[in-house]
DNA sequence: GCGTCAATTGACACGGTGTAAAGTAAGCAC
DNA sequence: GTGCTTACTTTACACCGTGTCAATTGACGC
């Protein structure tokens, strides 16, 4: 899925790459959209993310908290983009993929509303929005759609990413200093 | 489709919606795609799009070319929002709808493109940002995802949206003064 | 009455998901 | 060795949605 985000993989291609027969693969998985959810739990496994999170969680200061937070899942999007957006696009018909999904996605808010709150704490947070709103655009600005539009869209790096999306946030919701 | 953007209108429902059979549609369209890229353009004439455009470009300084373009497209986004849908997600399979929705991103890109040359004419973006970062920037948040994403996830109004949008890429983007 | 044009009905091919059934080969128990 | 389990295979088929094709109908103009 990784490799070839762009096409759409089939539980043929699946099985062919495992090695096992398209039937076999529904002795593992009831169906696509359960194999897709195992798929990103797996992913997380393998990258560490807690071990991450927990990195992060020793940023002091919200501005800190931000930058952290920013460069810590912005660079982890590229590694479960595939999966996110076969997941994405079948969460439209299958409830319990669109379930997984959100899931994951409150997680992910939840860690924009602690940068938040810290922000606040600090003081930090701009006048001109309240917490929700500002979670709300943290959130946003950090999905998967807006990583792809600006990536495969606009053909920037992960790194172009990273550093814009810091530069953006710090100047939009960090309160003007001096 | 406007009325049912959530779920996955078929050529059977159209055709029944239109008070004709299935296969009569084919007449019409020689497939799903050309239907959905027709509307587009049907959707368009409708809303008098160039008659807006027209009254955009009256707005003389950059900023005030910013906020009235946020104003218009954002506005004119929950108008395309269902036909929109439906294309971006035949556009992974069918080229001719890649085609279509290109050529349309590129049209608002170029307002996008426009907007960013009127304010660095004036001397007010924002020194950390160059002109086409600024462009993409501006297109990705101006985006169908975005909108989708802070309404449809976050339960923003349209009206929310467009504000929110405004005071973001001003802060982001303009540059400070005094 | 004739052609033609829009639409109809019904059948069917294709591709992808998912189900079901029967068969096979390897491993382990005793 | 015989028997049982487990993982997997092959084959077949149902379901859906898109798209094609052929034969038919009914209204209109002339």
């Amino acid at each position: 899925m990784e490799e070839k985000s762009d096409q759409k993989v089939r539980m043929q291609d699946i099985a062919r790459a495992a090695g096992i027969s398209r039937q076999a693969v529904y002795l593992h998985f009831k169906s696509r959209a359960e194999l897709l959810v195992a798929t990103t739990h797996y992913v997380d496994e393998l990258r560490d993310v807690d071990e991450r999170i927990r990195r992060w969680e020793e940023a002091t200061t919200g501005v800190e908290r931000l930058e952290e937070w920013v460069e810590m899942w912005g660079n982890h999007i590229p590694e479960i983009y595939g999966v996110g957006k076969a997941l994405l696009s079948v969460r439209e018909t299958d409830e319990a993929a669109d379930l997984a999904w959100n899931e994951r996605m409150t997680a992910v808010r939840n860690k924009c509303a602690d940068t938040v709150e810290a922000l606040a704490r600090d003081g930090m947070l701009g006048s001109e929005w309240t917490q929700d709103e500002a979670v709300d655009l943290l959130w946003s600005l950090l999905s998967l759609r807006s990583w792809e539009l600006l990536t495969k869209e606009c053909g920037w790096s992960t790194r172009q990413y990273v550093r814009s999306m810091k530069k953006l946030l710090r100047r939009t919701l960090v309160r003007d200093v001096g």
